[in-house]
DNA sequence: CTATGTGAATTTATTCACAGCA
DNA sequence: TGCTGTGAATAAATTCACATAG
């Protein structure tokens, strides 16, 4: 097969496949078959291998497929085979959870700048990593952080994103309840609650 | 037109509009063209006259919507229209900043439950309503509470899920990163943070 | 005999182009 | 003339069916 691009679809379920498979390591397992990984994460086995298909041939047949061979090439496609560090803005609620997130060090991202408005909060450390004033946004640039994550009440969002563009971010997961422009170059991913639970309804059947 | 089935792209993207509609009409503005929907929530036009041609004909050619009127009709579509009560299961730091979150009663949904497993926690009010045991999950039935969002540690989430759906909850909002096994008449909507982190170092040029 | 890999078929979603109405 | 509404065209994603390899 010749291997063009990787449909955003599939990039969206890599990391989900990703950590099952680090799971199943964790738990000793070798192989893993289309079928038990697809009842893992809740899709069909026929999904699970045509997304791997549009990067490669890594399965056994008759077998399955090698849990750590198969992590390391999905790692590689989505860049996680070297550890990436992320800046985080806005450590209120939101911020603090995210920080909390045992996930992210599993997935090589390891958040390293922490940013806040709030004067009490600067100086203040989590974990291991000091609370700095936003106007130190553009030392991003020196550290070579180009990952970010906007977890500021909406009406800073924008201005924090431009920020974060000028000090050379080039890719923001953006919590905030509005929709930001940036340049074309840069990869904005919205997580959305309050639009997620909207269209909770339309699903329920009403009685 | 013969209205059939609205795709759920398009009734994922119903709260988005519903929202900017909202945001308009508290500016006192009237009426909006697609374009300039468009524009404010990050779209082509021609998606958002797709997406309202599934249910209506709301517009007035040469001017635009009247934003009222549509902004009722998306509220209808999405069952919006009625206030839904929704229960919160977790209340550590994410759950906290999402009963901080102003935009759920804009969207007509009332976080009126909330549980915790802490016993330090129970008892506690957060804003106007008291935490309760998860034991207690099981008094949602008679609440008539069929929404619930799920903000607990990974190993928790499934038992929640399942005390939840012998509650009669139909649709969940899953924040934990697992999938959660659950009857196929319960719509379950996962968030999931690290994944959506994970995938953003693939779309960022690596120097 | 089991489970992968993949073209082909199907379904779903987006984009276009323009007719139609105010 | 301006902006909507929508069939038709295109593109993208999913599902199927089965050849193929261990």
């Amino acid at each position: 097969m010749r291997y063009h691009r990787i449909p955003d679809e599939t990039v969206r379920r890599l990391p989900i496949y990703l950590r099952a498979l680090l799971f199943a390591a964790d738990q000793g397992q070798e192989s893993i078959s289309s079928r038990d990984l697809a009842d893992f994460v809740g899709v069909n086995p026929w999904q699970i291998r045509k997304d791997f298909s549009y990067f490669g041939e890594f399965g056994t047949r008759g077998v399955g497929y090698d849990i750590y061979e198969l992590a390391q090439q999905i790692k590689k496609i989505l860049k996680l085979d070297v550890t990436k560090q992320a800046a985080l803005v806005g450590v209120g609620n939101l911020g603090s959870a995210i920080l909390a997130y045992p996930d992210l060090r599993m997935f090589g991202l390891d958040i390293t700048a922490v940013f806040d408005v709030n004067p009490r909060k600067i100086g203040r450390k989590v974990g291991d990593v000091e609370i700095e004033s936003v106007s130190r946004l553009r030392t991003l640039e020196r550290r070579k952080i180009n990952l970010a994550i906007i977890a500021v009440p909406r009406n800073a969002a924008q201005k924090v994103a431009e920020a974060l563009v000028r000090a050379g971010v080039m890719g923001i997961l953006n919590f905030s309840a509005c929709y930001i422009t940036v340049p074309r170059r840069v990869k904005v991913i919205t997580i959305d609650i309050a639009t997620d639970l909207a269209r909770l309804p339309y699903y329920v059947p009403t009685r």
